[in-house]
DNA sequence: CATGCTTTTATGTTCATACATAATAATATG
DNA sequence: CATATTATTATGTATGAACATAAAAGCATG
C-alpha cells in the first residue's frame, strides 16, 4: 500500500483536494474523520483539523458536528473581490493617477440619502464628487455623502488633494459594512465626467459603511465603460 | 489595572478588534508580539496565534516573521460575493425558479472562444445559451462553451431540464478558475430574452473554469436591468 | 407512537511544548 | 567599507492530551 504521510496541514490538504478533484470523494460524500484521516497520514489530528477546516472556509466541504465532513455537492464558488483605495488600483496596474475634485458641498440632503445614513432630514451632510483618473483618461467617478454628524472632521477638510475615500481611511474607523454591485447607465452628469455617451453600461460599487451604530458613509464609484473587476476562484 | 482575560480565541480577536476600532491601535502600528498578548490575555500563544491569524486573513492585520504584526495601514475590504448555482440564487430569494434552454449546438467555436479555451480553432465545441427565470420574469440569460474535447460526455446532455450550470458542477471537477465581473450594453439579443430594452445596462459575469491545465467551460451570466450582488464587508 | 432524556460521536478548541522558518540585527572577515 | 556569516527574534507549524459542544442516535416513558 502506498501510505501517503504527510507531516504538514498544507500536505494533507493537497492530498485531500487530489482526492476531490479525482472525484475518488465526490461531491456530496462522507469522507473519513479526522482521527481516521490522522492515523492514515500519520499526523496528529489537529494537523488534519487544519486542513479541513481552511478547506470548509473555501467552501469545498461542509463539516457538522457528529455528522462528519461532506464533500460539498454544489460548492459555492468564493469570489472575494478587493476593494483597495483607487490610487493603489490604478498605479498597480502601472498606470498614472490622478485626482480631480469635482463637487464638495455641505447641505441637507436627498432624503433616500439621509434614510440611509439614517439621519434625520434636516441635518447638513457633507457631499462629495470626485474622477479619479488613469494616465488622464477617467477611471471611475465617486459620489459620496460623509455622515458629518457623526465624522464633524469631515468638514474641515477641502478634499482637493487627498480624495474623501483615503481621508476616511486613514482617520475614520468604520466595524462593518455593505456592499453591492450593478449595472448602472450613465446619466448626462456621469457621462461628462466619464467622458462617454450618456447612458452607457457602467459598473457600479455602492458601498455603506458603519462605526458601530453609527453611520459613516454611502458612495458609489461608477467605473468607465468597459472595466472589469477581476479575481480567482 | 482592568486585565481582559480571554480565555477563546473569539474573544482575543474580539478585544483586538475593540482596540483597532477604538483606534489604541493604529493604522499602521505594531501591536505586541504575540508571546506578550498571550501572558496580558492569561492564554495560549496557540490561542492568539489563531485570532490574530484570521484578522489577517480578512486583511486587517499585516503580519511577518520576526518583523512582527501591524495593523494595516489602508486594510483592502475584501468583498466575497458568493457564486452560486443560479437555481438555488433565485429560491433563497424565496422566488419560483423557472429555466428554459434557448440555444444548443455543436459547433466550430468563434476563435476568441477557442483561444480562451486553449483548444484548437477546429475543434468543436458545445454551445448552451439558457434563460433563468425568477417568478417567471427573466432573471438572468446564460452563454455558455463547454470544452468537448476535454468533457466528452457534454455533448450526450441535452440540457433541457438540467441546466448546464448544475450538470457541470455535478459532474466535471475543476481545479481553478477566473471570473470579472462588469457591465455591458444589452444586445438585441440579450434585449429579446432578457425581455428589456436594447442597450440597457447589464451586469455581467464572466467565468472561465479549468481542471488542471484543460480548460472546462467558458460562460457569461448577463443579469436583467437592476440586479444587484450584494455582501457584507 | 410521540416526546423527552441520555448516550455517543465527530468536530471544535485550548494548552504546553517543541521545533521550523523567514527576516532582521549583530558580528566577523576580507 | 562592503560583504558574508552568525545570532536573534517573531511568526508559523506540529504534537498529544484534554475537555467542550453540537448533533445524531438510542432509549425510556407516558
Amino acid at each position: 500500500m502506498n501510505v501517503p504521510t504527510a507531516q504538514t496541514w498544507q500536505s494533507v490538504q493537497k492530498e485531500v483536494l487530489r482526492r476531490i478533484h479525482a472525484r475518488e470523494w465526490k461531491p456530496g460524500d462522507l469522507i473519513p474523520n479526522e482521527a481516521e484521516l490522522a492515523k492514515e497520514f500519520g499526523c496528529a489530528r489537529t494537523t488534519v483539523n487544519r486542513a479541513l477546516r481552511s478547506l470548509a472556509e473555501g467552501g469545498l466541504l461542509e463539516r457538522r458536528r457528529k455528522a462528519g465532513t461532506r464533500v460539498a455537492a454544489q460548492p459555492v464558488a468564493k469570489a472575494t473581490l478587493n476593494i483597495a483605495v483607487i490610487r493603489h488600483e490604478v498605479e498597480d496596474r502601472g498606470a498614472r493617477y490622478g485626482y480631480q475634485l469635482a463637487l464638495r458641498e455641505a447641505r441637507i440632503a436627498p432624503t433616500h440619502i439621509s434614510a440611509a445614513l439614517g439621519v434625520g432630514v434636516q441635518e447638513r451632510l457633507l457631499h462629495v464628487m470626485a474622477l479619479h483618473l488613469s494616465n488622464d483618461a477617467p477611471y471611475a467617478l465617486e459620489d459620496r455623502w460623509i455622515n458629518a454628524v457623526h465624522v464633524p472632521d469631515a468638514l474641515k477638510q477641502d478634499f482637493r488633494s487627498v480624495s474623501a475615500n483615503e481621508w476616511l481611511l486613514q482617520n475614520v474607523p468604520y466595524t462593518r459594512g455593505e456592499i453591492s454591485f450593478s449595472a448602472k447607465p450613465a446619466s448626462a452628469e456621469n457621462a461628462n465626467y466619464l467622458n462617454c455617451p450618456e447612458k452607457s453600461a457602467l459598473l457600479a460599487v455602492d458601498r455603506l459603511t458603519w462605526d458601530h451604530d453609527q453611520s459613516v458613509t454611502v458612495v458609489q464609484v461608477l467605473f468607465a465603460p468597459g472595466h472589469q473587476m477581476r479575481t480567482r476562484i
